[in-house]
DNA sequence: ATGACGGTAGCATACCGA
């Protein structure tokens, strides 16, 4: 069982792309993040007309997750709960998959970094790590479920030094300061397991890599988006691996494809 | 030190992003 996660940067923008992508690397499951479009503007019939089922929470022009899947899927909730979030940055599913059913979340985790015009407002970093909290209490609930979990997407947090092209030039960005790092890799002591990591210890791993200059080219990335499994998960894991090509292509997303496959084969009973 | 680039809203330019 294949499953990707996406930052796709408005999926309207990136429509052909992104199903040309889906027909080549055919995953079971999608993760999408910043499809940047409400319910009414959501390209269902694009994604039905090559199989997959659809879950979504939208928003006007800003944020926005989704769930593509050839599995039937059902919704658990829209949104963190106990959390008043006036954007769209978190769905969670239960996906029925051939021999058992799998939780999974969309996250797209806030920036926090200020606005251009106003460096020193604090209030986008306050609400990350108001989400963050939510986030963690949410995860740490999901860990205990007698079932695989799975949660991906963008987390805007470059967990360490080796996940970055420059970690000195971002010590004060609200993606890579300490607070912002730790809070993030609390879920390990809390049984996750972060899935390009256990399989590439060495790699950079990166995700992102900015529009301008020659960041990709430069290979000046960092590693943001994320799989982070619980050990029902973990388990299965058989390779996991960023699709840097479909960053590179024409008129790309500014982040690429995070790709993970699962064993999900039945265990043989002896 | 700044802006490069790309998307959205909507029609000029502001906001957002990592």
């Amino acid at each position: 069982m294949k499953i990707a996660t996406y930052n796709v940067n408005s999926i309207n923008a990136r429509l052909e792309n992104l199903t040309t992508w889906l027909f080549e690397e055919n995953p079971d499951i999608i993760l999408l993040q910043e499809i940047k479009c409400d319910y009414n503007n959501f390209p269902f019939f694009d994604f039905r007309a090559i199989g997959y089922n659809i879950l979504m929470l939208g928003q006007k022009s800003y944020n926005g997750v989704a769930v593509l899947s050839r599995y039937p899927m059902s919704l658990v909730c829209e949104g963190l709960p106990d959390f008043t979030d006036e954007n769209a940055r978190y769905i969670e599913v239960d996906i029925s998959t051939p021999t058992e059913v799998w939780r999974l979340a969309s996250i797209y985790l806030p920036n926090g970094n200020p606005p251009y015009n106003n460096v020193n407002d604090q209030t986008k970093y306050i609400y990350k790590l108001n989400w963050m909290d939510a986030f963690l209490s949410r995860a740490i609930k999901l860990e205990k479920l007698p079932q695989p979990v799975v949660l991906g997407g963008d987390f805007n947090v470059i967990l360490t030094e080796n996940d970055v092209y420059n970690p000195k030039a971002f010590v004060d960005n609200a993606l890579f300061r300490k607070e912002v790092r730790q809070k993030l890799q609390v879920l390990q002591y809390y049984g996750y397991y972060d899935a390009f990591r256990i399989l590439h210890k060495n790699e950079n791993g990166y995700t992102f890599w900015n529009y301008t200059d020659k960041a990709l080219v430069a290979d000046f990335g960092m590693r943001i988006d994320y799989f982070f499994l619980n050990a029902l998960a973990a388990d299965k894991l058989l390779t996991c691996n960023v699709d840097k090509k479909t960053r590179q292509s024409v008129s790309p997303s500014d982040h690429a494809p995070l790709i993970a496959q699962f064993n999900i084969s039945k265990i043989q009973e002896g």
